[in-house]
DNA sequence: CTTGTAACCTGTCTGC
DNA sequence: TGCAGACAGGTTACAA
């Protein structure tokens, strides 16, 4: 599951293994993800140093010293295994570094995908162009979110899903975040208040921060890229925990499906 | 333009 | 044990 704390995670880990290496292998393991591979990927990022890593959104960025930057997204399944001890079948994509380093890109459902730009020209790569602020930065603030969402009539979870308002939030963190702030999923975008618009600004900062220092959240095929699980899932609050009681107020926690998604929340204190 | 739904693909879990 | 059906982190094409 990877939203923006997975692919932190997943970023900080790569980070280690490929920052001022050399690839040595480059080698998709078939022709497409969710769209192909680029058809030069293997002979452009062969040989090159990777100078950089970082992330935009939900993004992965790796920049290389030959002026090209990979972009990976790793859509619901993805992941990057280390050193793994034998490639599968959904191992997709495989590097490999001068120091005998090995990553494995797996996505069993293949909805992520891989892209290659100029680095020069990354924030025009179409996703980029009309994506939101990072929540983590500085210029996202309660007083922004409530310009954005200003005269918005669809509802508040569908409007931090979209990442034209905010980047980088998913489902998971998008119900954490409206049970940390009150707010109710169902209410409509635009009639919050500047003060309601400043809670759940705080409250996404917030849970996204927990969720980084705890490592992402394990769920099932998720894991660290060095193996290793993340915590988080064992602090969600609403998240998961249909029929369980809420820790703010102890009703029952709900579910509903809207759009082939769920949604948890606590029909008491979230208004 | 805005908004909501279906589809993409595979694996896992639940209930009969 | 088998099997059908529900469900899963995201994005986007398309319909209304």
């Amino acid at each position: 599951m990877p939203e923006l704390p997975e692919v932190e995670t997943t970023v900080a880990g790569l980070r280690s293994v490929l920052e001022g290496r050399t690839l040595t292998l480059v080698e998709p393991r078939r022709a497409d993800l969710r769209v192909p591979f680029p058809p030069d990927l293997r002979q452009r990022m062969t040989g090159a140093r990777v100078e950089r890593l970082g992330r935009r959104a939900k993004y992965g960025l790796v920049e290389t010293d030959r002026g090209d930057m990979m972009i990976f997204h790793l859509g619901m399944s993805g992941r990057w295994r280390v050193d793994p001890d034998e490639i599968g079948k959904h191992d997709h994509l495989v590097l490999e570094t001068g120091e005998g380093r090995r990553l494995a890109l797996c996505d069993p459902r293949r909805f992520g995908f891989v892209e290659l730009v100029r680095t020069e020209a990354w924030e025009a790569y179409p996703p980029f162009a009309k994506m939101g602020p990072e929540p983590l930065g500085d210029i996202f603030t309660g007083k922004l979110l409530h310009k954005m969402l200003s005269g918005k009539a669809t509802s508040i979870k569908a409007a931090l899903l979209d990442q034209r308002v905010v980047a980088g939030l998913g489902n998971i963190y998008v119900c954490e975040a409206l049970h940390i702030s009150g707010i109710s999923p169902r209410k409509q975008a635009g009639k919050l208040t500047a003060r309601q618009c400043d809670a759940l600004a705080a409250a996404i900062k917030a849970v996204l921060l927990s969720a980084i220092a705890a490592g992402g959240s394990s769920l099932r095929d998720y894991a660290r890229p060095d193996g290793e699980l993340g915590y988080f899932a064992k602090e969600w609050r609403v998240y998961g925990r249909e029929g369980e009681d809420c820790p703010a107020c102890g009703a029952t926690v709900l579910r509903r499906a809207e759009g082939g998604r769920s949604t948890f929340y606590c029909g008491v204190c979230q208004k």
